[in-house]
DNA sequence: CGGAATCCATGCCGATACTG
DNA sequence: CAGTATCGGCATGGATTCCG
């Protein structure tokens, strides 16, 4: 019988702030709304044509997401028709590297796929 | 009438590679997963107690996916009983960054969670 | 323009039981 | 030990409609 080892690393620290992370970055829509925010500031059917496909709903409920959660901001300009920007805060721009690096992940991943379907 | 602006960012390179990579690091359990075998080879009742709650299931579902995906390889080791070991393949290694950024994003989020508690 | 409200399909995932 | 099989809840997200 082969014993079972113990874990070799600690769990992601603070128990599980992948998971805390996840939770929201996880959305369907939420890395890539994140990804043209970063850019600056956008409006609501902007970041709907951006986003291709995207509801009015989904939009609106991600939207409120991470403005609760600091990471963006709501801003009512008083124009005619009235417009709202979003924007990121300080503490959503921190997001960018976390971004890229699942962009870059998700490059590779697409490139692999690719060869596999050539390949076969 | 406010004029729609352009998109101020190209689309996240080759279409949304975020949403490529986000299908498979969104599930639940898969950051943690690749988490615990980032650290070396790891058995399924190792892993099962490494993720504290999964079911075998879970585990063995998101097992296959990432072992289809090419991101870790399933090893049977001749023993008995027979044990099987999981470790990640180069490509899987490839991921670490990513999971490190989302683990680091996740403490901030935690981080500011608390001092929102607090300050209320 | 910028949403809110409602209904509904999908599927993720947990619980439980069973197997070589 | 390392899974498979089956059932089912419930959240996620889509489609549609309506509002100030």
């Amino acid at each position: 019988m082969v014993p079972r080892r113990k874990s070799l690393v600690p769990p992601p620290p603070e128990s599980c702030p992948l998971n805390t992370c996840m939770k929201y970055l996880g959305g369907a829509w939420t890395p890539n709304l994140i990804w043209y925010l970063a850019a600056g500031p956008r409006r609501f059917t902007e970041l709907k044509h951006d986003l291709a496909g995207i509801s009015s709903k989904m939009l609106t409920t991600r939207l409120r997401e991470l403005t609760d959660l600091g990471i963006l901001v709501r801003e009512q300009i008083p124009t005619s028709p009235p417009t709202v920007e979003y924007r990121l805060t300080k503490l959503g721009l921190e997001l960018k590297p976390a971004i890229n690096a699942i962009a870059s992940v998700g490059m590779r991943l697409k490139e692999i796929a690719a060869l596999r379907k050539t390949r076969v």
